[in-house]
DNA sequence: TAAGCAAATATTGTATACGATATGAAATTG
DNA sequence: CAATTTCATATCGTATACAATATTTGCTTA
């Protein structure tokens, strides 16, 4: 059902690019062994180029690494996923009042694009979709910003959502409801930087409670399901 | 005269720690290039491993990786260094908040050791050591407040810090003049969150404006100085 | 039959080999 | 003599081969 690509692909980061966006899209379960040369023939490439995309992933957060044993799809534990939040409350918020102050009308058209996909997402029923694009939407305000470490940092803490979306979200549907964001646009587009700064601080500390402290176990994927050859 | 190391090392990880001690203690500058079988040579371990370690520095801001040219010692731009020291005031200042609420009298010790280790250090005129150690120092609190991603996140901070501090710095001595650690630990000590959470924001906004604007070039270092065989 | 052991298999870890690209030196030409 | 081109060398990029470790399977024995 997941299908999608097998596209024969070259360089270490496109298979980063790829595998990310499996797991963004919740294609990819927490916990998935990912065995090298399985992937390496799903990518067409050798086992050289899935270790150093492996290794880039883990040090994302997005894969452990295990000495001898191989790689997985990382299952942040309950504190870890507190972490996350906790980090993009401190980051997030001035990254929105920053990008208040730089958007322009070019930034805000991207932005209501990414909305606009999120809701055709949801409509069709794809919800991994939506959330990927969700991300991105968080992401892309911190370019807007030109803040480029804290993109960098952010597009880490963003990959680990999704992780920790997939183990300890409490309802399955409405994800980001992109009210928020709805509102985010408005002030963004006012240049309204208090406004931006505590919409996103609200929306952060919003996701933050409705995550669920039950950790129940999640099967892990077939790769081959995903990325049938 | 610097001297240091060839320990013949096995894995991916001392590599990079290694080769981080080097530029955080800046005997190895900016814009220096990485050869892979020179480093290989120096470590004694085949260009595979190196390759590994070099693309995780990379990650880290530390090296850049140029395709086809091989890799460097980064050398951050100035727009940089003030992102650098900006994301630092947005983390830094919490943590030291959340690290004087959990910090035990084991705590202490450890911090205070590390000033100790750092005014010999001064004191012997190994400006390189004792500024490798004031990065610790920091370290340490992220490890003291328990959060685990703001100390990976603090990491690659300081790490680019020493590259900045090597390009941009204004005056040769007395870099993190220890005061300020000091005022820190007592912070610290008296489970003052408040103050330890000013007194950070304060240290690192000095710092920050400390930086000097003009970019002068730094001569880039033989790694063979550094690594004698 | 269950438990423990041993061999076989699967998988990762590292080094090496070979091809591709860039760099620098020598040679050629205006 | 300066500029440009060509060729040789150095270095990186990727695949493959082999070694080390882990896992599984089947056998033995109590």
């Amino acid at each position: 059902m997941p299908n999608i690509v097998s596209t024969p692909v070259n360089t270490v980061e496109d298979i980063v690019t790829q595998l990310t966006e499996a797991v963004h899209e919740h294609r990819i379960q927490p916990g998935t062994r990912l065995r090298e040369d399985e992937v390496g023939d799903i990518f067409g490439v050798s086992r050289t180029l899935v270790r150093q995309a492996l290794r880039s992933m883990a040090h994302d957060g997005l894969v452990t690494i295990e000495r001898n044993r191989g790689a997985f799809v990382a299952r942040p534990t309950l504190r870890e996923a507190r972490e996350v939040f906790q980090t993009r409350v401190l980051l997030e918020p001035q990254t929105a009042r920053a990008a208040a102050e730089t958007a322009t009308a070019r930034d805000m058209k991207v932005l209501e694009r990414h909305i606009a996909l999120e809701h055709e997402a949801l409509d069709r029923g794809e919800a991994g979709l939506a959330l990927k694009l969700s991300g991105e939407f968080h992401l892309e305000i911190a370019r807007i910003a030109d803040q480029k470490i804290i993109e960098d940092f952010l597009h880490q803490l963003i990959s680990r959502s999704s992780l920790v979306i997939a183990l300890y979200w409490r309802r399955r549907t409405a994800l980001c409801e992109s009210n928020a964001h709805h509102e985010l646009i408005e002030a963004l587009r006012a240049q309204d930087a208090d406004r931006a700064e505590d919409l996103m601080k609200d929306h952060l500390l919003d996701l933050l409670t409705q995550l669920d402290l039950s950790d129940r176990p999640t099967a892990p994927t077939s790769l081959h399901d995903v990325f049938p050859s």
